[in-house]
DNA sequence: TGGTGTGAACAACTTCACAGCG
DNA sequence: CGCTGTGAAGTTGTTCACACCA
């Protein structure tokens, strides 16, 4: 019986591995795992790993296991992955473009539809990969029209809280911000921050001190 | 006092935010300022601010604050960023390439000396960048001449495993891995993760549950 | 028998509240 | 007086250990 109790943050992440792994199993016409099997390959506590399924149902059975396919679609229905999601980005530069033109995106379900920019020469011009490029006015307007569900910031640390201003004025709900920088942005619009820099001063911190 | 307690592994990813900010305070010539203030710009609480900063000794100055300055060179010491870090990036694709050109890297002491590849076309030539790209085979040889730090792994899922072993037996004691696999590597080597999709499905899941 | 589901113990991290010092 | 440094309390997340069931 589905639980109504918070779910830990640290669970949906873990979900999305489970998630990841199960349809490798599927290729391989795995039909059955255990917690402990999947542990191991996760990396990740047995026990931990039970407790993240039953927040959302009881989907294992005693004695054997879980069923790789029922699971993998359960989790999906779980994440929400079974609807796609529109993607906007804003800030055309080197990495825009090659998250732009990331193949495992659309596996997923993700679909960029538009990108936004504010220099001159790149608006107007369609992508290698065949997305438009657009002036920030348009984002407004085309947020609504193309039912951008998330938008993610590539541009400049400095231009980053104006994208985002933008992005949650246009009704965006959710935000992936690359720029190195803290975003201010409304509760109730989602937002994940991806930066760069802090993992390498992580990595670095490890190397020098143990 | 500096303590000798163990460090939480999420101070350490806070640091770097921290010192991201005193940068940009010392720019603006801000000489001083109080954990509640600097709380305020990171979006942390201020005791954890304070808490983070005694793990590695008493920086502040009763009812003044922090020296912006000084408190910036300390955290960069401890963060072992005064030397710099030679990295390597293996799997020219689009998000290497970008990752290569990212000026934010060479700004904070990260040097990327060599990348790699198994694509006979891309071996030989030099990028855009200026960066050379070697045959797999001269990574253990290179690692050793150009004192490589840390290797960024961004081949596809399949080789990641492959690209590690090598990387692990090339003597690196760092892994930045971009490819959405579970590595496994011995304990003494450090690895992080950026998992793009799992940052999607996370806000694909508070998009649809709440 | 073997593996799930789960309360209880444990561990890690965060916040509070205030003593103590410049 | 104001703000740091810090023990203690509170909160959140993880692991254990075992009852329970196919």
């Amino acid at each position: 019986m589905p639980k109504t109790q918070k779910v830990p943050e640290a669970t949906i992440k873990r979900l999305s591995i489970y998630m990841r792994v199960l349809k490798d199993l599927e290729k391989k016409n795995t039909e059955v795992i255990s917690s402990a099997d999947l542990a191991e390959i996760c990396g990740i506590n047995a026990a931990q790993i039970r407790k993240d399924l039953t927040y959302f149902g009881e989907f294992g059975v005693r004695g054997v296991g879980y069923f790789v396919k029922e699971l993998h679609f359960d989790i999906r229905k779980v994440l929400g992955l079974n609807e796609k999601r529109n993607l906007a980005l804003i800030g055309v530069g080197n990495l825009g473009r090659a998250l732009l033109s990331y193949k495992n995106f659309a596996d997923h379900g993700y679909d960029f539809v538009a990108a936004f920019d504010t220099d001159k020469e790149k608006i107007g011009s369609d992508l290698p990969c065949g997305i438009p490029v657009y002036s920030m006015d348009k984002l407004d307007s085309l947020a609504k029209d193309l039912g951008i569900d998330i938008v993610i910031i590539t541009t400049p640390a400095e231009f980053a809280q104006d994208a985002a201003d933008k992005a949650v004025a246009a009704g965006v709900r959710g935000i992936l911000n690359f720029a190195p920088t803290q975003l201010n942005i409304p509760r109730e619009v989602h937002l994940k921050r991806v930066d760069l820099t802090t993992e390498f001063d992580n990595l670095a911190y490890h190397l020098h001190a143990g």
